[in-house]
DNA sequence: TCACCGCTGTCAGCAAACTGTAATATATGA
DNA sequence: TCATATATTACAGTTTGCTGACAGCGGTGA
């Protein structure tokens, strides 16, 4: 999962990049609202942390800016200022969390997840599908309770799809989410990478759709 | 829209049954968590507004089930206990959002706009024509609930043309559509393909309006 | 320092699936 | 009935995804 941070204070963006690192993400830093906003707006992203005080331009309007143009990515807005009203607006502005500074990383990782795992449209914390549980928290894939040994990448490649079940998801939008700079179109790195996967988990967790991408069918609502 | 709340502070309950029906919902109300936590598995809800200091089932246990049952509706979480590590829990649990108190109704009001709206963004679109399903999430056609596996090719042409059904559509729309660089008048391409996929699905879905096109029956209105 | 080890991307070969064409058969409507 | 639109079938070239082997990289411990 690659995420955007935007931030201008250098001690905050370079411990909250460590823990997101640290959590499993792909991370891209900024610190200036200009660029970010051009960063959010022409790559993909997972999710964003977004610092409202920004020199330049503010946090706010990079947030209305992408919204307006349908980006429509999970934003948490970190600030400083914590009136009740300005956080009124930024929700209204399609922020999907607000966290007050100061905060605990743990806190930040937790709501994260959870507006990650809401645009994926999931409730739960833990995802089962089929034989197969995903834990965030543990970052850990178990097959009918067993812990599967999973590397980083193959680990962001399942969680990726466990999140975003029931819907088909192009290789190229696995490539961008496993890695900062984008895969060539040669490349069959995604291929190589889903048959490792594969060969760990039941068959039957990640569907080819020849031609359109991979899909994990829908959790089962028991 | 319907909007359940449970809070045990009857002070609190009132105030905010009175804001919400000011704010255009329909308020259900419910001191005490058992009751709440029926309420909630039994009915439908666009949005739970959940306290968690509550006699008898605490808020946090009621969501758990909730989630455990797969009950789905946005739910945002009321406490006076604001310590970090208790947020990290309920949004873990599946809380969608969290407020503490003591809070503007504003606020509440904003951030129930806020889940509400989310939670809207997730609707599945599934089409059903007799007894063929199309699902676009999962690029997925089913006839009877068994999925049939179609080529990319075939499964453009079934859901362009169950996304238009009950209108006429002419061959050379259909080609254009299905982006095929070659189409002469010459080639009978677009025969060959529904030919392909009807083999595949029930005869009365696409029928031929010789000298026309090609036509998918209207959606029955259940 | 060096050897080992796990991770990850690249490559080439393979098998299966896909798709347009053309030849032929069938259905339709004037 | 005849002309024409549509169906069916077989075929072959191409595309797509899978697999196993391999090499570079970085970390780790002797």
């Amino acid at each position: 999962m690659r995420v955007l941070v935007i931030e201008d204070d250098d001690r905050i963006r370079s411990d909250v990049q460590t823990a997101l690192e640290a959590a499993g993400y792909i991370v891209d830093v900024e610190a200036s609202g200009e660029e970010g906003w051009f960063l959010g707006d022409t790559e993909t992203y997972g999710a964003v942390v977004l610092d409202l005080g920004l020199p330049q331009m503010d946090g706010m309007t990079v947030l209305k800016r992408w919204r307006k143009a349908g980006r429509a990515m999970p934003v948490l807005i970190l600030t400083a200022r914590g009136t009740w009203d300005e956080r009124v607006e930024g929700i209204d502005a399609g922020a999907d969390d607000y966290l007050p500074k100061p905060f605990h990383v743990e806190e930040l990782l937790a709501r994260l997840r959870a507006i990650i795992r809401r645009s994926g449209g999931n409730a739960g914390s833990v995802i089962k599908i089929g034989e197969t549980e995903l834990d965030e928290r543990q970052m850990r894939v178990s097959v009918r309770g067993v812990a599967v040994k999973l590397s980083p990448q193959e680990y962001r490649l399942v969680s990726y799809m466990m999140l975003h079940n029931g819907r088909v998801i192009p290789q190229q939008e696995l490539a961008e989410h496993l890695q900062s700079v984008h895969f060539e179109r040669e490349s069959n790195a995604v291929e190589v990478l889903v048959a490792r996967a594969r060969r760990k988990l039941p068959n039957a967790l990640i569907e080819t759709r020849r031609g359109f991408g991979y899909l994990v069918p829908n959790e089962r609502r028991e």
